[in-house]
Parts: structure tokens; C-alpha cells; sequence
DNA sequence: CAATTTCAGATGACGTTGTCACCTGAACGA
DNA sequence: TCGTTCAGGTGACAACGTCATCTGAAATTG
């Protein structure tokens, strides 16, 4: 009925779907390997028969959520309905929607592990690629990396303040998505 | 000679600072009340007599870090010897090398604390008016606030990158450095 | 000055957690 | 059919945050 490499696919799915509940519900202290475990319908060890130690299982859950990303900006790149600025617009508010909707995630995203500090870094690769043809699309492609780079850091500074909690609109003025229109507007008027 | 007032003072700060020294080594994670005593030179229930709990202490050292790079700022502010764009490039320079310096405590300053979330952000407010205040001189007092948010969260997005990996120059093309000059050149021209 | 209160600090204890060593049983290959 | 592999379960351990309780000295009060 179930071979044991189904069996085996299906516990590390659902491992990685209890983690990322616990993770989106109680921030990384809520995630416990005896947990994420009982949720999975495993007990506490049976999470080492698939990742090394806690750390490569938050890591597996964020690379997960960086392959999403990829493949959503992916998909804007290739729209034909869009404009660049559009493009580029959408995959900034993008990424602010991904850290309003799941803070805890978000910033594990960008919290470089102590196990393997590149894994993460790798899993973002195809998002960050992406994202370049989009930019690359608007002020060619000579300038797409720097601009690129300013556009990404940026909007990824947007995001973490506001994620945590340092900008305000009271103290500031303005909101994310308002900085975020200045940044295209100063880019496609540079481009 | 040491009156009950002193000694709690001393011992309070040696508290801060063994921690903070703990967090520089090793993150957060190497930060454990037990440790944080014993290189105080006090046993391990002691720091519960100065701090509510762990995240209270840690609050606290992230408090003081902000307390610091305001005065930093407010010192560049009120130099004379600087242009208003010099203030605001060393400015922005200062907070990247805090996070080249002391990466786990840049992190910390960043990270709202699940106990008092506002506790850090008030910490912050001091730099953050300090550094308006210095915008202002750029780009006048009507769209300081505006700037002064995508000139902050910018420098910090930038940062906060390269602190996690995520900003390499193989993979961009370019350095914090670079992306900061980007950001004064941009809002310069503007204003 | 003596009695009392206050409070920094020490210590024992408890529950929780990550992790490992070891065991079990069922799916697999020879 | 028989050994092997391997997902999973379980007991155990050290480390940790935290609390209740105790102690002694400084501060306060009469």
C-alpha cells in the first residue's frame, strides 16, 4: 500500500507543515521538535530520520518559503499583462505582503542559520534572479544588478522595520507601500 | 564603602555587559542567565533581582546599543565641520558598520521582543530624530520625514543583507558602499 | 543605639527542551 | 527465505529559564 519512501516523503511533508504552523503561530520559540512532532502524528525523535537537528528543519521551512517567492515572481516576470514598472512594483509589494501575512517567516528568511549559513542564501538565488530580469526589463540590462541590489535591500529594509515595528506611520509619516512608489519612481525616472 | 545602591548599580552593569560580551561572541543563543552570573561574578537566580527575565536583559542591552548610535548621530548633527550630504552618508555609514562590527547585536536592535514590544523602538526614537534632523538640512523640513523613512529603512534593508548573507558582491555586483552613495546621490539630486 | 525592615544574592528544585544511544518492526534486496 | 536497511519509538541526560525559599548585611525606624 505505502512503500517506505512514501511513507518516509509523506512524515517529512508533514513535519515541515507542523513547523511552519508552529513557526507562523508562535514565532521560532513556539517551534519545538516534540511539537512539530506530535502534530505530524511521530514522537520526538523521529524528526533526526529526516533532518539533521532542529536548525536544518527551520532552514528547510525557510527555503521552502523562499521557493514560493521565486516561483511568484517568476510568474510576474513572465506576464504579458504587465508593465515593467508594474512588474517591479508588484514583486516589492510582494515580498512587504509575505512579511505582513507571516512575520515569524519572514524573518527567518533573512536570519542566517548557524548550521549551514549558505543553504538559505542558496534556496533565495532563484527569487533574487528573477527579480533582476524584472528590474533588468526597466533600466537595461548594465544597470539591472546595482539598481537591483538598491531596489531588493531596500524593499527588504521596508519590510523588516515595519515588521518590526520601527515603522510607524505616526513616527514617520508614510507608509510601505508609499516608499515603496518613491523607490520605482526614482528608479524608472533614473532608468 | 560600597552602599547597597552601588553594589546593585555595578552589579546590574557588569550584568549588561557580560551579557552584551556573550551575545558579540556567540548570538543570542550563547547568551544563557547562567553564564551572563557567572562572568558578572554573581550566581545564576541573581540577574532576576535587575531583570524581569532573559528578554528583559537582552532588551536592555539592545536599549543601550540604540543609546549609542544616537549619540553618534546627534554628534555628526551638530558638527560643523561636515556638509549636510557628509552628515547623512556618515550617518548612514555608521549604523552599516555596526553591523559589520557586531552583527548579533545589530540583530538584536532590529528584533521586537515578544514581552515589551515598544521598548526597543522607544530606544530607537532618539537616533531616529536625530537623523530626521540631519535629513532636514538636505532635503528641508516638509519631506524630511518621507526621505528620512526611505533613507533609513534603505540603509538598514542594506545592511541587515549583507549581515544575513543575502548581499554578497559576487552575486550583485556591488557593496554596501556603493548602494549608500546610491541612496545620498538619489535624494540629494531630488531635494 | 537597638529593633526591624528591606533587598541583593545564593541555592534547591521543577518543567521543558534538544539530542543521543539503543531498541523494534516492517519493508526491501539477494 | 534470510539477512539488511531504515523509519520510528523510548529512555536518558545535560542545559536552560524560572520560581520559592533562605540568608545576611545594609538601611531605616523608634
Amino acid at each position: 500500500m505505502v512503500s517506505r519512501e512514501e511513507s518516509a516523503a509523506s512524515t517529512r511533508r508533514a513535519l515541515l507543515d507542523a513547523a511552519a504552523a508552529l513557526l507562523g503561530a508562535g514565532g521560532v520559540e513556539a517551534v519545538t521538535l516534540r511539537e512539530v512532532g506530535a502534530r505530524a502524528g511521530v514522537s520526538r525523535g523521529a524528526p533526526y530520520r529526516h533532518f539533521a537537528d532542529k536548525e536544518s528543519l527551520l532552514t528547510a521551512v525557510a527555503s521552502e518559503a523562499w521557493e514560493r517567492v521565486g516561483a511568484d515572481v517568476s510568474a510576474l516576470r513572465s506576464s504579458s499583462e504587465l508593465s515593467a514598472p508594474e512588474k517591479l512594483r508588484a514583486a516589492l509589494s510582494g515580498l512587504i505582503a509575505v512579511g505582513r501575512e507571516q512575520p515569524h517567516l519572514y524573518r527567518l528568511m533573512f536570519t542566517q542559520p548557524s548550521g549551514d549559513p549558505t543553504a538559505v542564501v542558496r534556496a533565495a538565488g532563484r527569487s533574487q534572479d528573477e527579480f533582476l530580469a524584472i528590474v533588468a526589463e526597466l533600466v537595461g540590462e548594465k544597470d539591472a544588478r546595482r539598481y537591483g541590489a538598491l531596489l531588493m535591500t531596500s524593499a527588504h529594509g521596508v519590510t523588516s522595520m515595519e515588521v518590526s515595528g520601527h515603522l510607524t506611520t505616526e513616527k514617520w509619516g508614510t507608509s510601505a507601500e508609499e516608499l515603496v512608489e518613491m523607490l520605482v519612481g526614482l528608479v524608472a525616472a533614473e532608468g
